[in-house]
DNA sequence: TCTTATATTAAGAAATACTGGATATATTGA
DNA sequence: TCAATATATCCAGTATTTCTTAATATAAGA
C-alpha cells in the first residue's frame, strides 16, 4: 500500500471522476486505473461499482476512503511536527478523564502565575490515544496512568499513587465480596493499560468468576454505569470524588489494598521540558497525601526496561 | 511512503539491526539501508544515528516509528473488517461523554429484555474519532452530536434535542450576561464538531470579546472545569445531569434558547442495524420530552447533502 | 591490531509504474 | 433510437524504481 494509492483514492471522492482525479495526482487516468486495481487486489475488494459512470464507491470503497484519509492525515501531521510547525505559545496538553482532571482546573490557573502568556489547549482522551499522539508530537505531554512499555522517545514520571475500590451501587450488601463478585453484573474496565490488567490479574487471583454486563474503557464512564445501577466495578480513588459518590457501596480491592500511579508523558527531547516540569510540581502539590515528587533521573525510564 | 517501508522501520526497532530485519521482511540488507534512506530523503530528517552499530534510532526516528505503527495498524484493522473478521455477538458501540452516556445503562439494560445474550463494548470518544472509526469499521455505531457532512457511508439519526446554557460557577452575577462575556475568563470548546462553531457564532453575533482561558475539547471536561472556578462556558443540557451541577449558575444561551440534537450514527450497510434500531428508540425513549423518534427514510443523509 | 559483523556504495538485473494509443462502455442529446 | 461525447479499461512499450550482488567502509570486540 503506497501513499500515492491513497491520494489517489481521495481525489477520486473529492473530484468525482477518474479523468479529473488523473489531473489532480498529475498522472494519466490510465495510470489512476491502474492505481486503483492494484488497491483493489491487495485488498481483495472491489473499491468502485463499475456500472455506471463515473464509477461510484462501494461500501468497502468508502471504508477504505476513511483509512486513507486516516493514514495521509498521519503522515502530514507528521511531517508537520518533523519541520517543527506549531502553535507559538500554546501547550497541547492531553489528559485522561477519571483520573487528575478534577486538579487540572487548579493546576492550570496556577501556572498562569509563573507563565502569564501561556495557553493550554487541553484534549481529552484515552491513555492508548494520548501516548501516540505525545509520540507522535500531536500532543507535548498527557496525563495518564503508568503503562507497561512506553515508547522510547517518551518518559513518564508519576504524580499520583491512588488506591483502587470494589463499587457497587447504593445500599448494595458488602459483607461478602467474593459473592458479590461472582453474582452481581459487572462492568469490566476494557483497555490496553496496565491497571486493566492489574484488576483483571487480582480477580484471577480471587478465583472468581465475573458475570460481565459490559467492557467499557473510560474509568469515569464506569462510575457512571454503576451509579445507574448497572453492576459492580474495581477503579480508582481519584474516579470517586464527586460528592453524589459518596453514595456508592466501596470496598478497599486487594489485600493489602492495591494502588496505581498516574503521572505525565512527555518527549524526551522536547522544547517545552520546563514548563512541563513545573506543571509536574504543582499536579503533586494538588495531590497532597498522595502526590509524589520526581526524582531527579528519569527513573521512570529505568524502571520501564 | 509506502507501507513496506513502514514494516521495515518497525522491523529494524523490534529485530535491533538491518541485518535481522532484513530477514523479517525478506529483503537483503541492501535493500533496507536504501528503503530508510529513501524515507529519510522523504521526511528531510535522520532517522537513525549511524556513528555506532547498530545504528540507533533518533528522537525523529521514533516520532516516525510511532507513526508508523499506528498507520500499519490502521491499515490492518482495515482489512481484518473488510474481511469481515468480527467477534460474534459483541455490539461494538461509541460514546462520547457528556451527552447521553447518562441514559446507556439504562439503554442497554433495556437492551438485553430484547437480546439476552447481546454484549457491548462501549468505548468512550471523540466525535471525530468515533466517526472516524464507524467509518473504517472499527465500531458498529456511536453516539455523536450533529456533524457537518458525515462521511457517505454513515448516516445519523438524532434522538435527542436538547437547549445550550451559558454556566458559571456558583454565586456569579448573572444580570448582564454580555459583561459577564466580556470580563470573566472563558473556557471555549474547540471541537471539530458544528456545537463549537454554533456556540462561537452566537457569540460572533453577540459581539462580545471572550477572554480565553483555555481551550478544551470535551463538554464533560469543560463541566468539571467550571464548577472548580476556572471560568464560565456554553454547555448543552444534558451535561447538567449530576446534582451538583444545580449550584452552578446557568442562563439561557441565545434568544430564543438554541438547541443542538444528538443522535446514532452507524453505516448505511451494517448487519447490525436492526439492533441499532431498536437502540435509537430505546434511547428517545429515555430522553422523554427531548426525545426525536426516528424517521421512516434516512432522512439525516437528505439533510446532509 | 586483527577479526568479525554490519552498513553502505556502485552497478546491473528485475520488477513496477506510467504513458500512449486503441478499444470498450456509459451517458447525453438530437 | 442512434450518434456523438466523455470516461474507463486494455495492451504494449518505455521509464522509473526497487532489489540483488559484489565490493568497500565502518564499528565493535577479542
Amino acid at each position: 500500500m503506497d501513499t500515492r494509492q491513497l491520494k489517489t483514492l481521495v481525489a477520486i471522492s473529492t473530484q468525482g471522476t477518474f479523468a479529473r482525479a488523473a489531473d489532480i495526482v498529475a498522472l494519466t487516468p490510465s495510470a489512476v486505473s491502474q492505481q486503483i486495481q492494484a488497491l483493489e487486489q491487495e485488498l481483495n475488494t472491489e473499491l468502485f461499482e463499475r456500472t455506471s459512470r463515473p464509477p461510484k464507491l462501494t461500501p468497502h470503497g468508502l471504508q477504505v476512503l476513511e483509512m486513507a484519509k486516516d493514514m495521509l492525515r498521519l503522515e502530514e501531521d507528521t511531517k508537520a511536527s518533523l519541520r517543527g510547525d506549531r502553535i507559538a505559545g500554546t501547550l497541547m496538553l492531553g489528559s485522561v478523564r477519571s483520573s487528575a482532571l478534577n486538579l487540572l482546573p487548579k493546576a492550570i490557573l496556577r501556572m498562569r502565575n509563573l507563565y502569564p502568556d501561556l495557553k493550554t489547549n487541553l484534549r481529552v482522551s484515552l491513555s492508548s490515544t494520548l501516548i501516540s499522539d505525545v509520540a507522535a508530537g500531536r500532543l507535548d505531554a498527557a496525563i495518564v496512568a503508568e503503562h507497561l512499555g512506553f515508547p522510547p522517545a517518551l518518559r513518564w514520571s508519576p504524580f499520583l499513587r491512588e488506591p483502587l475500590w470494589l463499587i457497587a451501587p447504593e445500599g448494595t450488601d458488602i459483607t461478602d465480596p467474593i459473592r458479590l463478585l461472582n453474582s452481581r453484573p459487572y462492568i469490566r474496565f476494557r483497555s490496553a493499560v496496565p491497571l486493566a490488567n492489574l484488576i483483571d490479574t487480582e480477580i484471577s487471583r480471587l478465583g472468581v468468576v465475573p458475570q460481565d454486563i459490559a467492557e467499557i474503557d473510560t474509568i469515569g464512564s464506569i462510575v457512571t454505569c454503576v451509579r445507574q445501577g448497572m453492576g459492580i466495578s474495581v477503579v480508582p480513588h481519584v474516579a470517586l470524588q464527586e460528592p453524589e459518590d459518596d453514595r456508592l457501596t466501596r470496598l478497599p480491592f486487594g489485600s493489602p489494598q492495591i494502588t496505581r500511579q498516574i503521572g505525565i508523558v512527555e518527549r524526551i527531547v522536547s522544547p517545552r521540558g520546563e514548563i512541563i516540569a513545573h506543571m509536574h510540581e504543582v499536579l503533586a502539590e494538588l495531590c497532597r497525601e498522595h502526590g509524589v515528587r520526581r526524582e531527579v533521573s528519569t527513573s521512570a525510564t529505568v524502571m520501564s526496561r
